[in-house]
DNA sequence: TTTAATCCCAAGCAAAATGCTAGGTATTTT
DNA sequence: AAAATACCTAGCATTTTGCTTGGGATTAAA
């Protein structure tokens, strides 16, 4: 039941661009360096977020990539199911393949599996990149503006 | 966001024992043929789930495992736990293991994969053994009795 | 007392996934 | 022209996965 990197890295990756909207293009490397993230390696992970439309790049000397929507519109769930597929413990219950098990409807099994899936599928489409960015102007607040953030 | 197939198949694993609790040790071998799975793999998940406490195994002819308590007294994130390891969508939120993220306290996505780890756990911890068999006691019906069951 | 059924144990192993790195090319601003 | 950026492809060591193989130990039943 882990994430890989690719989802954790990308949706730090993200709220750093959500810290950062309206800025203009944010280069990659320095979200690589306030996040502590290989640079080439992120590139890769924002390569899927860019065709999958939640981000928009800027080529060229001063460019850098931009959320391509609101942070308000763009749920943590989005991100997680383009960097690590679809939201499913077990592939049975794959809501984008819902003929994959056969046996799908006398399966007893399933049912604890389907209830994980829409319990994590109703946290991570709960939460915005504008929530985080909140929380994270409160937790600033409460830590006296001596902070990290990672 | 996957399991991986030990969990999918320990679950398996214990809900036929469930069903089969009260009648003597059940030998891993049906156990494999009704849930389609591989004997020898089984064995090693078993293996773990015996050393946890969770079954109780009898040697020797007419043996087999048992579970170790009622199907009421075992939750389904007791078997996930053993077979898959703490529940946590990432390492720095690991319940077990709290101080492996030494900026924690600052952490604004570690947030978010605590509120994962609560949910899943929320669910896992939520379903016993007892409340599977009751489920499935209760399709079975609405089903007329031709069922299969993996 | 033999035989069969069962649990138990250790090793091996191919395939896939993971988490990168390396080394470029294309584009744009300065 | 130079620098800064995005973009692309390949490679690759390590780990994990999902088993299989080949036994040994224990016990009930014939």
């Amino acid at each position: 039941m882990k994430l890989s990197t690719k989802g954790h890295y990308g949706v730090k990756a993200m709220f750093d661009l959500a810290q950062h909207y309206g800025e203009g293009p944010i280069p990659l490397k320095s979200v690589a360096e306030r996040q502590d993230l290989s640079e080439h390696y992120l590139e890769q992970l924002i390569a899927g977020l860019r065709k999958a439309g939640l981000v928009k790049s800027v080529r060229g000397a001063q460019g850098g990539y931009t959320l391509a929507k609101e942070p308000a519109d763009i749920r943590v769930g989005d991100i997680i199911r383009v960097l690590e597929g679809p939201i499913a413990p077990v592939d049975c219950v794959n809501q984008e393949d819902p003929d994959c098990c056969d046996k799908a409807e006398f399966c007893i099994t399933r049912g604890v599996w389907e209830k994980v899936r829409d319990s994590i599928t109703g946290v991570l489409d709960g939460i915005t990149l504008a929530d985080m960015v909140e929380d994270f102007e409160k937790a600033k607040q409460v830590n006296n503006f001596y902070m990290y953030y990672i």
